[in-house]
Parts: structure tokens; C-alpha cells; sequence
RNA sequence: CGGGGUGUGGCGCAGUCUGGUAGCGCGCAUGCUUUGGGAGCAUGAUGUCGGAGGUUCAAAUCCUCUCACCCCGACCA
């Protein structure tokens, strides 16, 4: 392809509007313009990153004996109604009336059509495994869009839905997926990391994210991993093995009310106590689809508010308001405590369990009660782990190991999804017994578009992107550095022809532009290899090959350049 | 939705406080020179100053409303 060809728009400067480095460097590169807050238009060479990372998960989900179909982007609410999503999802859902008045939304996901499309199909046991993909343009109203690609309004996905007789089906179609990622991520040129996350709205017995680890700000998710095993997972779900209850074999004191004037932060009452933070009992006030609810964790922990909410199976969950704690338990925020809490449910968390003379607020301005202990002081009945995992702790699953934690992009996600769709939407099927049971289904997203962005936040450089081989625009990136010296072009030309034949995808920067500007621009887009016919090679009838990713130039005689071409650019990666 | 901020040629910005006939850099067009890391000179084109209403002799500038976008947070199938 030739520059004056193609439509490769490339900024001087950083555009106002991009805060995170991927972004900038798409935006600069002409890879892709905004048209509204989270929607964007891909050029031509974003256009060749897609499709080549779309014909990558293509393969890949071939061969893991996946079938593509096409579904539409445009839903009616029923199916959504019927699911009972229609709620639940809410507002992050496009939607829109027809022209009669009736509900419909555009597609963020498809387990509600897919469910609906094979129930009438797959009616015998013998018919599974199955599993349907389609790589399609899906729609979610973010609250806020932001980082150009990474959380869009509109984006471009895999979405396969695999449908099994029994759980043993699920985990196997579910291990030949996650076996297809790791195969996809492979070649699109980067490691991922597998974690366990949270299965969110979408419901299901189990849930991994797949994470492209980067260093920048441009890591959306948290996670946590064991230095020793392979335990990691998201932030969200994270947990750590509670070894450390110190207090526990502490006699029981008698419950004392102290005066605690103005201390009302963690910090300030343990600063006027003069205690750890360890000694306190956060008692924190939540309406749960309006029925208020207190959680309780230790005073240095933060609160985790989706193991809270999912414990709760809660469709809202937001902090009660200063009025609210006012009218509950008769003192202002910051005195909140188990003691004495009326007609409310109390959520602890199981690191409490061992607690013994913690402090609590009293539930009156301004005072504390110190040495609490359970079940004397108060009762629960709901414990479980609600706490936000902290770097430093130990691994909850071989005990020894410590936990770390990194930043990701999560390109990839994959759920078993159980029987909670299948029965929703009636997709049965007849089993070997002659019985009839709901189809078990697994759910696999890759974010194609998403997936583009993070190479970029992982590959770059000050000058620009350094695109891993398999998803680059092009191959070779051929510059001649004086466009009015015709031996320059015509050789140029030669190489490019030469290239092409040999089926190289080869860019030639035919621009009558400066060799400063072609250099800049050819480091900005990011293309693996550069060739450079200038007059300083010509005269000893050389032409220079530039490595992207390493710098390294080499000076090679004309004569053998094509084939020294070809062979730098199979080795390299 | 809450908090903060920005809208001025294609892009990046100044001008707004203190009202007085819209500017800079890049890019674009033409010509000449130049030609290995974002060239120089000359000439030129491009703006309803986000929109609506108001105040005023006079509004990019002051007031009211509104829209869009960006950042922080909540959300994220």
C-alpha cells in the first residue's frame, strides 16, 4: 500500500481529549477518531489490526469446534424481561421504543437471544456439546465511557455461549475455551493472566477474567496473586487465608461506654484511644433494594462491596445517608455500632468471628463502647468474607504463599453460566433417561477492540507503538528519504514490488514529505520493520533494515536486501 | 447521578478577570530554495468564538438557560 494511497491521518501533537497512552497513540497514529463520547470510527490501519486479531479468534474458536452465527444487535425487552435482566441491567442497557411503542435495546451481550434461539433446537441429549460464536458489534451505556477503546459505548466482541447435558459437560466445553484463550492471547503477541472474578450480573456458578498485565494507568482492574501457587483473581472477588486472631485467647472484659468527643474516622478514635486500628469494628450502614443492612469489618479493612452485595443477591446497594444513620440508630455518622442496632440485619465479616474486646461506636453521638465481645454484647446470623484483599496477606489457597497485586486490562472473560438462562427462557432438553432438564451453558467474551488498545498500552515506546508481528497494519514499512532523487524512488519501488510478490504486506511511504517526518511518523504507527533507501546507503549500494521493537539498524547491500527482509522479519516477533 | 473542568479555523492553544471591529503555533494551498530525525522564505485560504435568550451604543468577554466533551467517584453482563 502506498501512503498517498491509503488514509493515515497522524497528529504532531497529543489530542486534548486522551489522558492514557494508548489512547494518545491510537489518536496520533490515525488509527481511529472519536465521532461521540465512548463511539469511535477505526481507519484503515485500525481497521487491519481488527481483522487481524478477529481472524485469530476466528481460528482459534474453529478449532475448538466452535460454530460462528450471526445474531441481531437489536433485542426485544421480552426476552430480556424473561431472564429477569431487563431489571437488573438496568440503565448500563441501550434502549429505545419502536415506532409502536414497544421496548427493544441494542445487544451487550446474548445470552438471552442465544438461549431463546436454541430452545427450540437442541432437544435431545445427543445433540451436545454445542458451542456458538459470533464476533459482533455490541452496545453498553457506560455512566462513564473513558480511555478511547477500553470502556466504550460501543465496541467490537467474541461472544460464544457453549450448551452441555451436565456440570461435567460445562467444565469440559468451559477448559477447551479457556484453553483457546490462552492460544489467542499467545498469538496476538502477549502473555495474559487467568483470574478468577466476580460472575457480576451475569450470574452463574464461576467466573475468569483474562488480563493483559501493564504497567501504566492504563490497568482498568486490580488483582491479587500468590507468589507460590497460582492463585490469582480480581479485586472484586479476591480473598486471604485469616491466620492472624491474636486476640483470641484474651480473656473477656467487662463492655465499658467511652467518651470519644469528635472522633468519628477510624483514625481519630484510634488516635484518641491510643489502639491499633486492628481493636476496632467498622460498622457501616447500607440500604439494600431499600431495607437497610449493617456490615461489619475490622477497623483497618475496606469493605467489599460486591461479596457484600452478592451475599445479599441485592439488585442496589448504596450507603445509607447521614439521615438516614441519624433515624436508625439515634447518632450522627461515625458512631455506629452492632450494640443495640433494632430490626436490622447484620452482615459480619469472618474475620470478626475471632475477635475477642474489640471497640464498636455505641450508637449515641460522640461515645464508643470498648471491649465488645460476641455473642454476648450482640448476635448475627449472617457471616462471610466481605472484605477488599490487601497486598501482603496470605494466599487463601496454599496458605504460604503472599499475595501480590498488579494492574490488567481485562481482554477476556469467560462464565459458567449454569442452568440460570436455560430455565429462565424453558431451553430443555430430553436426557438419556427420558427426563427433561435445562440446558447447562457456559458464556466466552474476547473485547476485539479492547484487545487492540491494551497491545498498545503494553507495546509502546517514547516515539510510539511497537505492534507485536501478528496483529501489526503491515509487515514492512519501506521509506525513501528523498523523494526527488529518482534513483531513491525507483529503488524503493523495486523492494516494495519485490516484497509484495513474495507476499509481504508492505507499507511504502511514497509522501513527498522531509526523511524527519517519515521517521517520525513510521516510529509513531509502529509497523515491525522499516526498510530505508536514503542516499547515504545508495552510494555504496546499501539500504538500511530498522528492527521497531529493538532499535537495531542494519546496513545491508541492495542486492540481498528482499531476502535479508524476509528473514529478519520471520525471526523477529 | 454527585464533585471539578473545558468548549475560539482541521489539530494544539492565547484572548474572558477589566466589554471596544478575533490572534498565535502546527497543519492546508501556491511558488522558490532545501532534502537522513517533525526545513526556510514569500504569498494565500479557512471562524455564525458550542447553542439560545438577555444586558449594553457595543459581547468570545457580563447575566440566565441549554447542549456537548474531559477528569474524579458510584457502575461495568
Amino acid at each position: 500500500m502506498r501512503w498517498t494511497n491509503s488514509y493515515i491521518p497522524t497528529l504532531r501533537e497529543d489530542p486534548a481529549e486522551a489522558e492514557l497512552i494508548s489512547h494518545k497513540l491510537l489518536m496520533r497514529g490515525g488509527y481511529i477518531r472519536k465521532v461521540t463520547a465512548g463511539v469511535y470510527n477505526y481507519l484503515p490501519l485500525m481497521q487491519r489490526v481488527l481483522l487481524k486479531i478477529t481472524r485469530i479468534v476466528r481460528e482459534e474458536m474453529d478449532k475448538a469446534g466452535a460454530l460462528e452465527i450471526t445474531m441481531p444487535v437489536l433485542h426485544p425487552a421480552e426476552l430480556w424481561q424473561a431472564s429477569g435482566r431487563w431489571d437488573v441491567v438496568g440503565k448500563e442497557q441501550m434502549r429505545f421504543k419502536d415506532r409502536h411503542g414497544r421496548d427493544l435495546c441494542l445487544g451487550g451481550t446474548h445470552e438471552e437471544v442465544i438461549t431463546d434461539l436454541v430452545k427450540g433446537e437442541l432437544k435431545s441429549y445427543r445433540q451436545f456439546p454445542k458451542n456458538l460464536y459470533q464476533i459482533q458489534v455490541k452496545f453498553r451505556d457506560e455512566i462513564r465511557p473513558r480511555f478511547g477503546l477500553i470502556r466504550g459505548r460501543e465496541f467490537i466482541m467474541k461472544d460464544a455461549y457453549s450448551f452441555d447435558v451436565d456440570e461435567d459437560g460445562l467444565d469440559k466445553s468451559y477448559n477447551k475455551m479457556v484453553d483457546a484463550y490462552f492460544k489467542v492471547f499467545d498469538r496476538c503477541g502477549f502473555n495474559v493472566r487467568k483470574v478468577e472474578g466476580d460472575t457480576g450480573a451475569m450470574g452463574g456458578t464461576g467466573a475468569h477474567e483474562f488480563m493483559v498485565i501493564v504497567d501504566t494507568q492504563g490497568g482498568e482492574g486490580v488483582i491479587y496473586y500468590c507468589d507460590k501457587c497460582d492463585y490469582a483473581a480480581t479485586d472484586e472477588r479476591a480473598e486471604f487465608y485469616e491466620s492472624s486472631n491474636d486476640t483470641k485467647i484474651e480473656p473477656l472484659k467487662e463492655k465499658e461506654l467511652v467518651h470519644t468527643p469528635n472522633a468519628k474516622t477510624i483514625a481519630e478514635v484510634t488516635a484518641f484511644l491510643n489502639t491499633p486500628s486492628k481493636k476496632l469494628i467498622k460498622t457501616l450502614l447500607y440500604l439494600v433494594d431499600g431495607e437497610p443492612v449493617a456490615a461489619l469489618i475490622r477497623g483497618d479493612r475496606m469493605i467489599n462491596e460486591i461479596k457484600l452485595k452478592n451475599y445479599l443477591k441485592a439488585n442496589e446497594l448504596e450507603l445509607a445517608d447521614a439521615d438516614t444513620i441519624m433515624r436508625l440508630t439515634g447518632a450522627e455518622v461515625g458512631f455506629t455500632g452492632p450494640c443495640g442496632l433494632k430490626n436490622i440485619r447484620l452482615v459480619v465479616d469472618t474475620e470478626i468471628y475471632g475477635m475477642r474486646n474489640f471497640i464498636t461506636g455505641a450508637n449515641k453521638t460522640n461515645y464508643h463502647f470498648i471491649n465488645v465481645n460476641h455473642p454476648r454484647d450482640f448476635t448475627f446470623e449472617d457471616i462471610i468474607d466481605i472484605k477488599m484483599a490487601e497486598e501482603g496477606e496470605r494466599c487463601p489457597r496454599c496458605k504460604q504463599g503472599i499475595l501480590k497485586s498488579d494492574r490488567g486490562i481485562e481482554v477476556g472473560n469467560t462464565f459458567k453460566l449454569g442452568t440460570k438462562y436455560s430455565q429462565a427462557i424453558g431451553a430443555k432438553f430430553i436426557d438419556k433417561d427420558g427426563k427433561e432438564k435445562p440446558i447447562v451453558m457456559g458464556s466466552y467474551g474476547i473485547g476485539i477492540t479492547r484487545t487492540a488498545q491494551a497491545a498498545v498500552e503494553r507495546f509502546h515506546d517514547k516515539n510510539g507503538i511497537i505492534w507485536p508481528k501478528p496483529i501489526a497494519p503491515y509487515g514492512i514499512h519501506i521509506i525513501y528519504t528523498n523523494s526527488s532523487d529518482k534513483n531513491q524512488v525507483e529503488t524503493a519501488f523495486d523492494i516494495y514490488n519485490e516484497l509484495k510478490e513474495k507476499g509481504i504486506e508492505v507499507l511504502i511511504d511514497d509522501r513527498d514529505e522531509r526523511a524527519g517526518v517519515k521517521f517520525k511518523d513510521a516510529d509513531l504507527i509502529g509497523i515491525p520493520l522499516r526498510i530505508v533507501v536514503g542516499e547515504r546507503g545508495l552510494k555504496d549500494k546499501t539500504a538500511e533494515i530498522k528492527i521497531r521493537k529493538s532499535g537495531e539498524n542494519i546496513k545491508i547491500p541492495l542486492a540481498e536486501i528482499v531476502p535479508n527482509a524476509l528473514k529478519i522479519y520471520e525471526e523477529i516477533c
